[in-house]
DNA sequence: CAGATCATGTAACCTGTTACATGATTTC
DNA sequence: GAAATCATGTAACAGGTTACATGATCTG
């Protein structure tokens, strides 16, 4: 249960609500990690029963209420707890390569369009992650002032983007590869 | 759902069991995918339903009887479908940089100590892809002659080993970062 | 006038993991 | 004598996605 200290995390900046956290997720950490409102919600009512959140409800007349989450030092405790446990490598799914796995079956130009397509989306990515990204994790450096804080964010980015490069790459050599394999 | 299509995939090589579509998955594209045996026995019962398998039962005395699964000319059909589908960029889901990004309240020591796991972690999955996955594709490949198949299954490899030589990069890079932070 | 933003949720569904159940044979 | 191999499964649970429901205000 990522989500839960994700949650936390944020949570131990400011108060806040889900959806605001969900802004922050598709903000700050959508490049490794997020979850929809229809997750965000039940997950914020049961780390309430648990104690480790409080809830201060702010009345809107023409919009449902605004519900803020506050973290306990409950939360804090088990947030910094969670930080220190060693964590095991992240296992891998990508469907991606079972198609090139059994890519045997099909024409080159069949594989290659595929592969072409995969460059396309994680060039498209890298330039995301170098601008939008970049952006969102600067304007929220300056607008807080969380320099510390900050230079981890960025640290998150430099993985996304050398991924995406990894990825940039493999694809490059890939395409030159299977256009030079005999067609038979 | 993925996992239909692997097994489709591997029973277009030829007939197997559940139990024998495991130890594929094992030796050959755990790098990327895997399934429990839980999983796979009721899929390959859905999938027979459907019409993509057929199945023949060996009878044994002493162990339960092996079901042997053929793949049909409709399987055929719908594998060859899927691998000509273009693919979304995979998402992906870290809760080791969630652990990161987050990492501004944790004091330097205890940070370095989840890299150097990490670090430690990738290295050893790199010598395994080298050495162990590696192998299993090269015997694979001379045990069944599948050369032309072969250079795929080296191709998804390659992916693997980029994906890990990225990761080693990134916490080189990391580790050496933060050691020059000044722990405020 | 359509679509985004703000703001909350519930319900059904899909995928995958863990635990449980059985049991003989082979290997260390 | 313990653990791995062969061979099948079921049941409960966890996590996440998609669809549905409501409704005012603001933006293009």
């Amino acid at each position: 249960m990522s989500l839960k200290y994700a949650l936390l995390g944020f949570l131990s900046y400011q108060p806040m609500t889900g959806y605001d956290l969900k802004q922050r997720f598709d903000h700050s950490i959508d490049h490794f990690w997020n979850a929809e409102l229809s997750q965000i919600y039940p997950t914020l009512t049961r780390m309430k029963e648990e104690g480790l959140l409080t809830m201060d409800v702010e009345f809107q007349d023409d919009k449902p209420n605004r519900k803020v989450y506050h973290i306990t030092n409950s939360g804090r405790d088990e947030l910094r707890h969670w930080l220190l446990e060693l964590e095991d490598a992240p296992q891998i799914r990508i469907s991606f390569l079972i198609k090139v796995f059994f890519a045997g079956m099909l024409k080159k130009e069949d594989v290659l369009a595929q592969l072409q397509h995969q460059l396309a989306l994680h060039q498209a990515q890298l330039v995301d992650y170098q601008e939008t990204v970049r952006n969102h994790i600067h304007e929220n450096i300056e607008a807080t002032g969380m320099k510390r804080d900050g230079e981890f964010w960025e640290l998150t980015l430099e993985m996304g983007i050398k991924f995406e490069e990894g990825w940039i790459e493999w694809c490059e050599e890939t395409i030159e590869k299977i256009e030079g394999m005999n067609d038979e």
